[in-house]
DNA sequence: TGAGAAAAAGCACGACCGTTCGGTTTATTT
DNA sequence: AAATAAACCGAACGGTCGTGCTTTTTCTCA
């Protein structure tokens, strides 16, 4: 049936290994991630956990790898199977928003502790760090581009301007709800994203073609009263 | 003459040690600061400089004080000296976008840094964090409410909802800046914020009464058309 | 079931961490 | 100049870190 049911005793392990991992690094970063801390976790021996990397490193990477597996899975994947225009862009949103109200805001998100603790740490897992985070924002521009393209937004819209703002919301919104553990983050997100779509948002040919969310496709319109 | 003057051995070693730890801490973070590399930084034993605080948590709160200190110094009062609404917000935003630009893009900022380090470790310097930023952005919605009382931003305007989307633009530009080494980012960070004052910007009324940064006061409206 | 491979454990290492303590040097005051 | 206090050092402690070795246990497959 499914392919994944023969795995080896190591296979099973590395990935509980990755498992715990990926929740400890939640919590504590990628630097925070320790061989023993895992080890602990899984009571297992240090040298068990080690071997099945190469290098702390590799671990490092590996849970940036996993971390980005899932990411997509819950994220992107589910958007691009709607209709292209603002109805993909705006599930993408709102999925990636769902992510984090539901898993990052209790437990951290690798991409952003990740990227402070590396934006100045040069080598293999800044570099990954990096290439991951340059493909997520080359696929948003790349939903914001063909959004202009099918006349949802504006034809002048700069894809990399939009994908700027709305980076920037998820940003505040971990901060506010991590930090400050804001309440009202969440719901400024949304006014934000709303917001900001809608400035994009061509001034009348902004109906969306079929799909659900139709009665989001509308928010464009709201803001130009 | 000036009263700073008359410093005791140990308070001006007391200021180099910030002065050293800052410089760390910027690059590291908070969490990277560690005594044995500021000792090394200024040739001092460890013993030398633990003495000089009570603990390492009481260092890490001593440079997100002097880190404010200085960043208040920078952003915050030379923007207070200009007229109450746009001038003053305008001005305090500008600020905070070229401290961004000269000194935390090249160095790091411990405002993010830290922000990320402790939103899950609870204790004294958490709590310390979680202090200034509710100050910092207090302070900035107090500036958008005097915008909203002097007439130029709309009446229904919501200062936090202005504060949220504002600090969203900051760490997005120290993300793409930093992280992507994007040089864009800055242009993008400055547009951004054109764009959200200049939704929230009263209609007709946004002309800026007296003091400097006039020509500033009209994005309002160039965002209008 | 038994041989061979894979996985995990045990142990030790060098490095670095914050912190303590006793003694020495340097500054301040009388 | 003597007395007192502040500043600083050097060494060491207990702990944790990543990472190699060697040995033992466990799985896998003919």
């Amino acid at each position: 049936m499914s392919p994944s049911k023969s795995l080896s005793k190591g296979e099973q392990t590395r990935d509980r290994i990755l498992d715990a991992a990926q929740a400890i690094a939640s919590r504590e970063g990628l630097e925070g991630l320790t061989i023993g801390g895992i080890a602990e976790r899984l009571a297992m021996s240090k040298s068990g956990v080690f071997a099945h990397f190469g290098s702390r490193e590799d671990l490092q990477i590996a849970v940036i790898d996993d971390y980005v597996r899932r990411f997509l899975a819950e994220v992107f994947f589910p958007a691009i199977k709607l209709a292209r225009g603002l109805p993909r862009l705006e599930a993408m949103f709102e999925n990636w928003l769902d992510r984090i109200v539901f898993v990052e805001i209790p437990n951290g998100c690798v991409f952003v502790s990740g990227a402070v603790e590396f934006d100045d740490k040069e080598g293999p897992v800044r570099e990954r760090m990096v290439a991951v985070n340059r493909a997520w924002q080359g696929e948003m521009r790349k939903a914001a581009l063909q959004a202009i393209e099918v006349g949802h937004l504006k034809p002048g819209t700069d894809p990399g301007q939009l994908v700027f703002e709305l980076y920037g919301v998820m940003l505040s919104l971990h901060h506010d709800a991590r930090l400050l553990r804001d309440a009202r983050a969440v719901e400024r997100a949304r006014l934000s994203f709303k917001r900001t779509i809608g400035f994009y948002a061509a001034p009348a040919a902004a109906r969306p073609r079929k799909g659900a969310e139709r009665k989001e496709g509308k928010a464009a319109v709201r803001l130009a009263a």
